[in-house]
DNA sequence: GAAATATAGTTGCATATACAACGAACTCCT
DNA sequence: AGGAGTTCGTTGTATATGCAACTATATTTC
C-alpha cells in the first residue's frame, strides 16, 4: 500500500483529498482533450481563444488591459501577447492604445469575434453537457461549483 | 445577462453545471500553476515527471508499455515519446524491450526514479493541501472525489 | 499462408507556452 | 521636481505538445 506511505509522509493531506485532487485533473485532461478534438473536427478555433472572447465580450465596452485579461484566462503575460497576436490576426479583436497609460494597451472584441463566439459555445456546451455535466447529479454540480469556486477564489487572490 | 442566452442556446446544459465546469477549469489552471512554481523552486522536476513515475512504481515490475502509459497519464503518444526521452536521459527510467511484442516496449522506473518520486511528493502533496484541501469540508472532498472520478472513468472507456 | 489491415512507437513539423530581459511609462517619496 | 523602484507589454529563447507520416511488427481475413 504505498498510498498510505506517501501519506504517512504528507502533513495536512488525508487520502480522501488527495483522491478528489488526481479526480480533478484527470477529469479536467480528459474533458478538455474530447472538446478540443470536437471543436477542431467542426473547423472552430481552440479553446483558448474561447476563454479569451468570453471573458472580453463579457467587459464593459467588450474590452480589457491586456494584464487584466491574462489574468482572468490564467495565462502569462508573454502567453497572452502570443495568444492576442492570433487572435487580432484572425481579427477577432483589435489592440486599442489606452490614453490614461500609454505603456498599456486594450484588448477589444470585433463583431467577428462576437460571432465566432456565438459559432463556438454550441460545440462547447454540448461537450460540457456529454462529457461532464451528464455524469453529475443537481447537487453534486452544486457542491463542486462551491468548492472549487472557493478554491480558484483563494488561489487568486494569495 | 449574457449567460442566459447562452443557457438558452445550449441543449442540455444548465447554469449551474456551466457553474461547476468554469469552476473546474479554473482551479486546475491555477492550482497546478502555483504547484508546478514550488517544485521549480525546490528545484525538483515538474509534475509531468511526477505522474509517469507515480504510474510505473505502482505498475506490476514497475513497468508500463508506452501506450498504457500515455493513456494513463492523458498524453498523446507522440507527447510520451518525447516525456519518457527525457526521463530516461536523466535516469529515472529505462525502456526496455517486450519479447511478447517486438514493436513495443515498457518504460520501466529505476531506483533513482523511486527515490525522485520520494523527493517529490511532500512538494507536492503541500501543494494540494494547501492551495486545494485547505479549502474542502469532508465531505465536498467526498462529492468531488466521487463525481469527477465518475467523469473521468466515462471519458476514458468512451 | 498470403494479402490486407491494424497497432506500436518514433520522427518532422507546426504551434503553444513560460521565463528572463528589455524599453517605455508610471508612481511614490522626500 | 526628480530619482528609485514598479509595472506594462513585447521579444528572444528554450521547452513541451499534438498531428500526420513513417517503419516495423502483429492480427485478421479470405
Amino acid at each position: 500500500m504505498e498510498e498510505k506511505v506517501y501519506a504517512d509522509v504528507a502533513g495536512g493531506l488525508d487520502q480522501g483529498r488527495a483522491a478528489a485532487w488526481r479526480a480533478l485533473i484527470t477529469s479536467n485532461a480528459l474533458v478538455l482533450e474530447k472538446i478540443e478534438r470536437a471543436l477542431a473536427e467542426a473547423e472552430l478555433p481552440p479553446l483558448g481563444w474561447y476563454d479569451v472572447l468570453l471573458e472580453l465580450s463579457g467587459a464593459p465596452d467588450g474590452r480589457l488591459r491586456m494584464h487584466e485579461l491574462a489574468r482572468a484566462v490564467v495565462l502569462s503575460r508573454s502567453g497572452l501577447t502570443r495568444l492576442v497576436d492570433r487572435l487580432e490576426g484572425a481579427g477577432l479583436l483589435r489592440r486599442e492604445p489606452d490614453p490614461a497609460d500609454r505603456r498599456g494597451s486594450y484588448a477589444a472584441i470585433t463583431e467577428d469575434g462576437r460571432a465566432t463566439l456565438r459559432r463556438m459555445w454550441p460545440v462547447y456546451a454540448a461537450g460540457i453537457a456529454g462529457h461532464f455535466g451528464e455524469h453529475l447529479t443537481d447537487e453534486e454540480a452544486r457542491v463542486v461549483a462551491g468548492a472549487l469556486g472557493r478554491v480558484a477564489g483563494a488561489a487568486r487572490s494569495r
